[in-house]
DNA sequence: GTCCAGGGAATCA
DNA sequence: TGATTCCATGGA
């Protein structure tokens, strides 16, 4: 979930991880990197849409940097990172269990959820499994998904699915919506989907980077830089997001990033 | 045993 | 609107 590095600060030779009905393998060999798997499609589309290859990020750090000497520095520290281009129906519900959970038992519940309601696709004589589509998960019952591990998060996911096999919103019309506002109010009709899930669907999955996710660590590293607040607790959402939109403007969503990723990693 | 994890929903002022 | 409280679960 989130974003994906080069491979230069943390020394991972090579990585294979399922998107969609694809099984992609990422690996770095003398500055090039490779990108090989089983894919339904080309593969170079493929690769070019799901690691955002198209943004041109030397000039969205270049314009960053300019910001303070802290975002230089942030950038500096993940100058390899980019937004994954996630899928939008596995990103809403994974967003929906993320709710108050950490990140190992987030991973296991969608592996979980993946290995009973997804499809199995061999690699190189491992297996993987897509993530369910919405027709495929909706053969859960609230409690198949509390026995998944997923706790009081089981009846959210599961009218959400309803809500999409329903057809009362439908991912096309989500994809199709440009209006960040409006976008915004359609996914918090959704159950278990809040400001915060809310921005982290936007930014992960429909490509918003002007949206700014307030969690836990971005308020924690906007209060130590800018606010000096004695609890960060206490700072309120509406100043920290006219902050960002102030500072960052609508590169908002890609500050985050680099925040997030220095605040977490170092230290 | 206690605390916490990339919050949301319900309840109450 | 804004502030509290509860919510499952597992690892530290």
């Amino acid at each position: 979930m989130g974003s994906v590095l080069d491979g230069t600060k943390k020394k991972i030779g090579s990585y294979t991880g399922i998107f969609k009905k694809n099984v992609l393998n990422v690996k770095k060999e003398n500055e090039k990197i490779i990108f090989k798997g089983i894919c339904d499609g080309d593969i170079k589309e493929i690769c070019r849409e799901y690691f955002d290859l198209e943004t041109d990020y030397e000039k969205i750090k270049e314009r960053l940097s300019k910001v303070d000497d802290y975002l230089k520095t942030s950038i500096e520290y993940g100058k390899g990172i980019r937004i994954l281009n996630q899928d939008l129906w596995e990103t809403i519900i994974s967003f929906i269990i993320s709710a108050n959970n950490n990140i190992p038992r987030i991973k296991g519940i969608i592996e979980r959820i993946s290995q009973k309601y997804g499809k199995k696709i061999v690699y190189n004589e491992k297996e993987y499994y897509t993530f369910p589509t919405i027709e495929e998960l909706s053969k859960a019952s609230v409690q198949d998904l509390r026995e998944l591990g997923t706790g009081f998060r089981d009846k959210r996911i599961y009218e959400t699915t309803r809500k999409f096999l329903e057809k009362e919103i439908t991912l096309e019309e989500l994809e199709k919506e440009q209006n960040v506002d409006t976008l915004r109010e359609k996914l918090l009709e959704l159950s278990g989907v809040g400001q915060k899930v809310a921005d982290c669907i936007m930014l992960f999955a429909l490509k918003k980077y002007s949206v700014f996710p307030i969690d836990v660590w971005v308020r924690r590293v906007m209060n130590e830089l800018y606010i000096k607040e004695e609890d960060e607790t206490k700072v309120s959402k509406t100043l920290l997001s006219n902050l960002a939109k102030e500072k960052y403007q609508d590169l908002a969503g890609l500050a985050q990033q680099y925040l997030f990723y220095w605040k977490r990693e170092a230290s």
